[in-house]
DNA sequence: GGTCGTTTGTGAATGTGAGCACAAATAAAA
DNA sequence: TTTTATTTGTGCTCACATTCACAAACGACC
């Protein structure tokens, strides 16, 4: 295989593909064929196809991809395979929600530390974190955390931006909405709630 | 203006156009040119200028768009003009949190009620929402009711799409992770929190 | 060992959205 | 009224992702 730019859009089915696999794994399944996948995650098998052959030859002609090896490879290609922590900015109900959610885990993906501005907050428990004061945010390369999800209020979200970047994060999965600036070092990726839900009515 | 296919790439801007549109209707601005609103918004000028095309001459050479009256037009064509009810599905902890969302109210979306299947949960109150039987799903249509947030546990996210496109539900909001089977007829929006977080680590 | 059916990997074709350049339209100034 | 400075709307081009088609690789069976 030689050297392809890998699209963005590959990378972003990576974790449906991941989440396959291991499925396939905990049902003990050794080999799956593009088409099967296909029909499991609904899209076409060719895409399937290039969108592996990017990061090497994984599969074997006349037989499928082997799913445990498959399986770890993606893992490692999206650096899934050794826990990642995370920061969580905020600690609304949003903030308090993203904590308890269960899809984190199997993708190794560990919320690890809490932040919040309000000090009658600070130092209360969200499950077994106890929160922590925004000063605090600058700790966090020494912490080993390199990746942040901000969930405070829209005109806080570029002063916290700001202060995560200082600190050494180089990901960020930000819910305010508007826009927030950010280095083109740091990876950020936007869910703006409203606005999903506003396409809606539109194909009514 | 001839007829042109409009893709769903601008569809998905016209929220965030909204949204500047509106801040500068509170800002008393009468007219704004794209080369503004790229800065604001951080997109290219001839983006915004074919986006607002696709539905007809909103501005005017040398002047700009008119503030109010694109804001208004945007409002119709995304058919928020008249508050659209919501339904929510899943009254767990991220449930909660969107009901709570401040969001909403700014683009006129209303959650007007809540469904859970945990009997214990059913007759309590989120906010001023009682909590309802997911028996009581049938209903939506009477009370007018055409879009969802689905925020339940996977494995019961199939079963209760079923249940809400029976009822006559056509735009849903998905949390859910995994696939989802829905008619052609009904839109989907798919927010897979644990897939967006684990891309990040990628470019790390 | 040869043949046949299956499946991968990839160059090529197709489709689609973004970016650009420019003509037409407008307002203000001369 | 004419000129000048803006700014929109849009055909065209470019870039990129998706889809296709086919050669090469593989296993199974004879």
């Amino acid at each position: 295989m030689k050297y392809r730019r890998i699209p963005d859009e590959t990378i972003q089915r990576l974790p449906m593909y991941l989440r396959a696999f291991s499925l396939l794994e905990g049902e003990k399944e050794l080999t799956v064929c593009s088409r099967q996948l296909a029909v499991r995650l609904g899209l076409n098998p060719h895409q399937i196809r290039k969108d592996l052959s990017y990061f090497g030859n994984f599969g074997r002609p006349g037989v499928g991809y082997p799913v445990q090896t498959t399986a770890r490879r993606i893992r490692h290609i999206l650096k899934l395979d050794k826990t990642q922590k995370t920061a969580l900015v905020g600690a609304g109900r949003l903030g308090t929600a993203l904590v308890a959610y269960p899809g984190f885990s199997s993708f190794n993906l560990e919320i690890a530390a809490v932040f919040d501005s309000d000090p009658k907050k600070i130092g209360k428990k969200i499950g077994h974190l106890t929160i922590e004061s925004a000063a605090r945010l600058a700790g966090l390369k020494k912490r080993n955390i390199h990746l942040a999800i901000l969930a405070v209020p829209a005109d806080a979200a570029q002063s916290v931006t700001d202060k995560l970047i200082k600190a050494g994060v180089r990901g960020l999965l930000n819910f305010s909405p508007g826009r927030l600036k950010v280095p083109a070092s740091v990876k950020k990726i936007d869910i703006d709630l409203a606005s999903q839900l506003s396409i809606l009515p539109y194909y009514l």
